[in-house]
DNA sequence: GATGAATGAGCATTCATTCAT
DNA sequence: GATGAATGAATGCTCATTCAT
């Protein structure tokens, strides 16, 4: 209970800015190791550094306090990634950049990447309008990306028809990144290459008319 | 509690096996639409039509009960597509009838693809050790399919060095799955083509050598 | 869960007699084990090798079972005591029998005596009425047994006057029962006699004028 | 609900300290009461004018409570015999000295006593251990006491010797302090002196010779 | 601004007890 | 006569949340 408990001394009187970021980050992190409903406000106050009526005062409950973490990363990781993938390269180009900063952004925030992942695939957590909301949004530019990168091919394809493809390459980054955990010898770089050559290529095949058909 | 308020008629005294199933159904059935810690006890007894003692009786305490439910559901997943993809099968065709059942697989069962998945990435519900070990050797399984196509090739591949895509397939495969609930218009079969096209071909294309390399 | 699992063979159709017998003796053992509020039902009727539905239709409910059980072993050691102490023989050959045949009616039914003499110090079990009463009776005789032991003595007393050493008398020779158990080595007789030494000598110096007093 | 349901008020943010003991002072009247098993934690709570969070994050679960309840009572007790018996003085003045303030801790204590002498013959209570342990070094301290004042005489003997004639003591004195419920009119200073009359004086008989044989 | 102290409300669990066969 | 199957009702415990200082 002293002061330096966990290694954050626990200052007092703090503006509100530094306070809410002490609080964000200690609840994101609280949050991944737990998961939503293990995380008890005693721990993430206690992790803080902070008394829970401060939880309370700076961020609300516990499900706007989660959604507060989630906001905050997911916003990181959009402005991460739209950054990178400026929309007057070429959609390969765009998709690599895009794939090879989030898996950087993966490496360097694992905790926050965990709660945005899990929130994603959750009945149980509150649910965070905006983050599906962008999920869609993001879905929809992956699909925009692909189709933008039909045209004058053989096959040329509308958004709505590289959706599947979309999810796909999104589940399957993200299947990368939870597998990276367990295998930490690869890089970033290294992961968005293989997710390239496997995804991009083969749609490209597929656009080009060479495609893949059951025997019978 | 009139008798038939969920639709299922509530007959007394049933054998002990049949009672299992409802109760079991009912719990996946809850488990799914609502997550572990937000399913309550008295919920499930209300769905399956049975009290909580028996609950209680049949599957023991709510972790037990969970857990029972996740064994049924993966034996179930894991028999129906290691009854479809026969070892004896070219590579390519295993994993085309792998791909199909899984997604038939969801279509009709949906709740329990739920529970499922769910647990996969959760830090919060009670660990059902065998599925973790399952679900690493349904991992190994893929990337050996992908190595043991690999042969002959320009770059034959060690199953560890599949393995990156293995995960990445898998995931896409989850993905696509997800996606489907919103998209229900798409057939199984025309879930696991383009899962095969995009994926597959890609793969082929690598191990041929036509790879996808950065500009710089 | 077959016949024999605890050496009593589980015959069907048995005369009322029996079995109640049986489901006392059950009862009573693992009453003396557990205390009352530990017993389960379902344990007894396990070790009494009927079914539940039979435990209730022969002695009723928990409590009445109880209640059975205390009577039986009450009026057993009842009638053990009072057969031993006849009362056309002098006092003090009287107290000697009634404490002889109590060690070693003791010694013979442990879970017996157990279950009487928790019950006698206990708030949370079932109020027997009768055993209360009984006991009540029991001081009763034994102060009147005091008291005619002092006729003719120098400082003869009322059974009023001699209830209090009857008390004493009684729990020295209950907390003697519980020792006992960890002190296996010594006989119902050699108890009884300490006993008699300490308590009746003591009685005897009282009634002829021989007392302690404090020194201030 | 209002203030002073139970005769207590019901002031709010009081120190740790005070509320611990208004707990403790609460537990002790209802497990005095009701037994163990029948003490509510609820119960508890509302004679204690606390809720029952509380009761958990100041003494733990009911076990925890129970527990804390017969240490305090057991140490107030030992104590409370340990001061007035001075091992300077006979004896006999440290077996009167003690046999009198246990009376007297009795009358001023009652609730504590009872939930004392209950957990001493109870086999479904939680055990405590120290209890347990004090019970047996209270008889091996009485057993020297007696056999210390055996020097000299006619019969020496051995504290082993000694030891059921310390058993049979504290039985005496405990039916004694039970009895005295039902017949207050009586004094702690009477009842001690009644006991030391009665055991004192025939155990002094014993070592000096005059002892009681049966007849035959 | 900051917190120790306090609680309402919910949940898992377990019995004693009784039908329906 | 005998029982497997079933439940109402209680109880221990915990957690998000908020006063009073």
């Amino acid at each position: 209970m002293k002061a330096e408990d966990n290694g954050r001394p626990r200052s007092r009187r703090l503006p509100r800015e530094v306070r809410e970021r002490q609080i964000l980050d200690a609840a994101v992190e609280v949050f991944a190791a737990r998961g939503f409903h293990n995380a008890s406000m005693d721990e993430i106050s206690e992790v803080a550094g902070v008394s829970k009526p401060m939880l309370y005062a700076y961020l609300g409950a516990k499900d706007e306090l989660f959604i507060a973490c989630v906001r905050r990363e997911s916003t990181l990781l959009i402005e991460t990634i739209g950054g990178a993938a400026e929309s007057d390269l070429p959609p390969v180009e765009q998709l690599w950049r895009a794939l090879r900063v989030f898996f950087e952004y993966v490496q360097r925030n694992r905790a926050g990447w965990t709660v945005l992942h899990r929130q994603t695939n959750s009945q149980g957590e509150p649910n965070v309008a905006e983050l599906v909301e962008w999920r869609e949004r993001a879905m929809v530019l992956i699909a925009e990306l692909l189709a933008r990168a039909t045209d004058g091919s053989a096959q040329p394809m509308q958004p709505q028809q590289t959706e599947p493809f979309a999810a796909a390459l999104a589940g399957a980054g993200e299947a990368l990144a939870d597998w990276w955990v367990d295998n930490p010898e690869h890089t970033a770089d290294g992961l968005a290459m293989r997710l390239m050559n496997m995804v991009w290529m083969g749609f490209g095949d597929l656009v080009e008319g060479r495609t893949w058909t059951p025997a019978e």
